[in-house]
DNA sequence: GCCTCCGACTTGACAGTGTTAACAGAACGC
DNA sequence: GCGTTCTGTTAACACTGTCAAGTCGGAGGC
């Protein structure tokens, strides 16, 4: 395979472009991963030579992983500064919501990093643990809110997470979509069609 | 900055420790974009030398571009393949929402591709009409529904495809997460959610 | 039949990447 | 003062995307 190639005839010439095509989507298809900012550039901003990074991490992605490790303090403390553990679980719940999905937005590369590539290896590892602190947490003020128990309550918790995700995940690569209205707005309203609370809107007509 | 480096004094090693942590997250913070696989990696799969390449695209980006058309392509005829124009509207929309999320995980490189990468210019581009023929489509069962009319529709049908697109996003990068059920059983869930249809258990005990 | 042209593709180079091995220098304990 | 040890460097390896210049061979004109 790494003869020389023959070439195509002429006027088939697309024929490679073809194969190149085919070869690509081939190669795509299998999951790829995040590529992270080069060691360099983070050697050359610090000042430090590109072997001076090996003295504290075994290999870039050993650096990375401290990143998303101190990305996710940060997240979690967001969502605890503006929690009321006093309010309604109701209250409680859009306001989580609204924070997670503000945090999600203005911090894309960061929140890519915590829930857009693939996690470590699955035993002991804190990246397999993340969704699973948050959607506990979720599940918690569903179960408050009192909307489902139990096991549904899990479920519940899990699709308002899932919903709350893909507004953040889509707001970040398709900007120029045509959305409408404020993803406050929209973390609102995924939040309270899964607790089945009605609608702000719907509340202000009775 | 270039200059070299003073070297910390003794036992404050991780003085630079922290220091290529905040870089490194500085750098993270700002978007970045999926990593293709290597343009020559491609072009030995083909046979054919790197420079051949830019014989039919002017660079990388370009070929990973027609690689998305053609994928999107295939999501199209996925979906087109298992509606049933005939069917109820609401079953139109849980088979649409199965084939979305069935395509996406068993996709994961190619959906990454369509829905998890930075559209390229707004203007006239086919990146950011993706998603909003697949709001437009969404929209339209919605209306046919019944559930909501004009605007409502659109914001219903848009909140559907968010809340898909999380399905998907997070059953890709967390395999580890502790998902209870199956991922057709939770799209069928949030879209009965948000067009306001009981679940199918509670449909079962009436 | 031969010559010229030109399309298809390659070679070689450039600057960049992650990673490793071998080395330099300064600060500390004795 | 001396040796050790920690901190950081330089140099090299194989890899990456991209481009200018070159090679090869078949098609077309005469």
């Amino acid at each position: 395979m790494a003869q020389r190639r023959a070439a195509n005839r002429r006027g088939e010439g697309d024929q490679l472009r073809l194969e190149l095509i085919r070869a690509a989507t081939d190669l795509l298809v299998q999951p790829r991963q995040v590529s992270p900012p080069s060691l360099r550039a983070i050697a050359r901003e610090v000042g430090v030579s590109p072997s001076g990074v090996y003295l504290h991490f075994a290999s870039q992605d050993d650096l990375i992983a401290a990143v998303i490790d101190a990305q996710y303090d940060e997240l979690r403390a967001a969502l605890a500064a503006t929690d009321k553990p006093a309010a309604e679980p109701l209250d409680r719940l859009l306001a989580m919501a609204r924070t997670y999905v503000r945090w999600g937005i203005d911090h894309p590369g960061a929140y890519q990093l915590l829930f857009e590539s693939a996690d470590a290896l699955p035993a002991g590892s804190m990246a397999g643990g993340t969704g699973d602190e948050i959607m506990d947490g979720v599940a918690a003020l569903v179960r408050a809110h009192g909307s489902a128990r139990g096991a549904e309550a899990r479920h519940t918790g899990m699709r308002i997470w899932i919903a709350l995700h893909g507004l953040v995940s889509l707001r970040i690569h398709k900007p120029h979509a045509s959305w409408a209205g404020s993803a406050e707005r929209d973390a609102a309203a995924l939040v309270r069609a899964h607790v089945g609370a009605p609608s702000a809107a719907a509340a202000r007509k009775r």
